[in-house]
DNA sequence: TACATTAGTTGTAGATTACAACTAAATCGA
DNA sequence: TCGATTTAGTTGTAATCTACAACTAATGTA
């Protein structure tokens, strides 16, 4: 029974969240933005989705999303089109260009991992990843459902 | 011997970091922006320190951080005086009032944290606390050397 | 058909960030 | 000791990122 463990793990869990960010973006995107290189990421684990669900996925307003996939398909790597369904919602997939860049990316990015791996000795990479995956899940079990006022606060005055 | 984990990890890291990101922002800083957030927090734990440890902390610029700074000194919550010893260096650390600042942010960043171990079954929290720590050594020794062209490409054209 | 809801876009403005150029202080090399 | 170089940090500037509010368009509902 040593002293409380929790303030370290957040220590811990801040480091590597800018551990992440950092070997995301200057390791692994190359010719997009950090969140355009998420939104490619995303895409390409979808075979077409809505800029709502993007939305939920990664935690940006839906106006800032609109525009960063205007960006992506000015690039030519998404299209857009409205579903035929529901004519509200707009199909957003990668084109074949974007599915190369999301290779290039996500291989890039699998490269880093995989050299991350390689500095954790055998016998632990089972744990690890399990433990990943249990932190992930109690992460979203422990969501809260009010965010405070939310927004952007800052700077000074 | 499934398939490949290393996109799984990936995935998974890339979704923990987002959750992270997110609780933070909306969960733990009330006050101050995300990014002022960050750099009381380191600050909590030193007795005093000087932009440049910041800067490698935090990896943002220089320029960004002595801003950042100024906030944080015209809210109060900061000191800036010159190292006696070597006048180049700006010894940076918290006023009381940061100091309370701080003890409130990380609290509430130890109850979040505290709640998501409660979705934690008992007898894997310690792996999954291990496994943090063993994650984030790897990832420290995996970094690499050259960033790539680094800074902020983008947008469209 | 009118009213409300939902998905997404556009107007706008502030926040965040980095690069470059700068100042000030310390160190190095004759 | 003095000039040149290096180091720490600040300021000028500009691009990017982001969100809120107000809007349009499509759907659902009474």
């Amino acid at each position: 029974m040593t002293s409380d463990p929790i303030p370290v793990f957040g220590q811990l869990i801040r480091m590597l969240e800018r551990e992440i960010d950092y070997q995301l973006k200057y390791g692994s995107c190359c010719d997009v933005s950090l969140a355009q290189c998420n939104t490619l990421l995303e895409l390409g684990t979808f075979e077409s989705t809505t800029v709502s669900e993007l939305t939920d996925i990664l935690k940006l307003d839906k106006s800032t999303l609109s525009r960063t996939i205007d960006c992506l398909v000015q690039l030519n790597l998404v299209s857009r089109e409205a579903d035929s369904n529901d004519r509200r919602f707009v199909r957003v997939a990668l084109t074949p260009e974007g599915k190369k860049s999301y290779e290039s990316i996500s291989s890039m990015c699998n490269q880093l991992y995989r050299r991350v791996f390689e500095f954790i000795p055998e016998s632990q990479r089972e744990q690890v990843m399990a433990s990943i995956s249990i932190l992930m899940e109690a992460m979203e079990k422990a969501k809260v459902g009010s965010h405070g006022t939310g927004g952007t606060e800052s700077c000074c005055k």
